[in-house]
DNA sequence: TATTGTTATACTCTATAACTATA
DNA sequence: TATAGTTATAGAGTATAACAATA
């Protein structure tokens, strides 16, 4: 053994990289929520069509990709899978299109994901220190768009 | 057409949530790095690796996974094609562990890597407004750990 | 006993290209 | 012409189990 503290993980040299911390923080905040929605047997990006179409109508597998930065191709195995587990359904709007719309246990999921996110995000923001907690959104929304 | 404002993103139901904003901001921000990256044939877990090891000795293939968060499995096909790409050595530490080392190249692959970070972490600072700024790495290093 | 390095495997997410049909 | 839905495919990251050899 050459060096005796090499096991020890003394000080991240990456710590400091505000970039390097947003993808650790995300990913293990992201880990912690597809853990709690395992539970509803929900993936995070499922979760997410169903916030999302249970407040809109008419809305399109195309639509929904383009809300979520979901591409058009990613969309149909999605979508499959939560239309084999019974969470949504397909209504024709015209020959071409169809509006994703969900059935009623896909509502009645959409109220369970609905209290785990809640939960979640308030256990989030309640690990950050009161006097940084405003500022977190806005400056994630600066990053985002 | 049964909703002709059907295409329009009004406004996104889920961008409230800070760890859905979370993801957003942090998927954007690493697509645009690994970007600037891939002009070095670099990942970003490529580069992570030649940062951790530029300022470390004696470091093994399991001590930087638990750095990184990268499964002692998964560092396997990492350091294989770091080590064909001439980036880094390995140096028998015993007859059990190696020493992952840069090699010259990897020194000046690390070089640039480091240019690249700094400007882009100096970019993403720059989006978000002042006000917000000093608050952002508390925040997330809060939810990190 | 615990750890290192490794192989094998599988799942998720993501990205691109291409095709058909319809707006 | 542009868009919707789809198929196929590939890359990257991640996760688990298992094994031999060594600390």
């Amino acid at each position: 053994m050459v060096n005796s503290f090499m096991e020890i993980p003394l000080l991240d040299p990456l710590a400091g990289l505000p970039g390097y911390a947003l993808r650790r923080a995300a990913n293990a905040m992201m880990a912690e929520l597809a853990r709690r929605l395992a539970t509803l047997d929900l993936r995070i990006s499922e979760a997410s069509v169903l916030m999302l179409v249970g407040e809109r109508r008419d809305v399109t597998s195309s639509a929904i990709g383009r809300s979520l930065d979901i591409q058009r191709a990613n969309m149909v195995p999605l979508l499959s899978r939560m239309e084999s587990a019974g969470l949504i359904a397909r209504e024709p709007i015209d020959r071409k299109s169809q509006a994703i719309v969900l059935t009623d246990a896909g509502k009645l999921r959409l109220k369970a994901a609905d209290m785990v996110t809640t939960t979640f995000e308030a256990d989030l923001l309640e690990r950050i220190p009161q006097e940084h907690r405003p500022h977190f959104l806005p400056a994630l929304h600066a990053l985002w768009d």
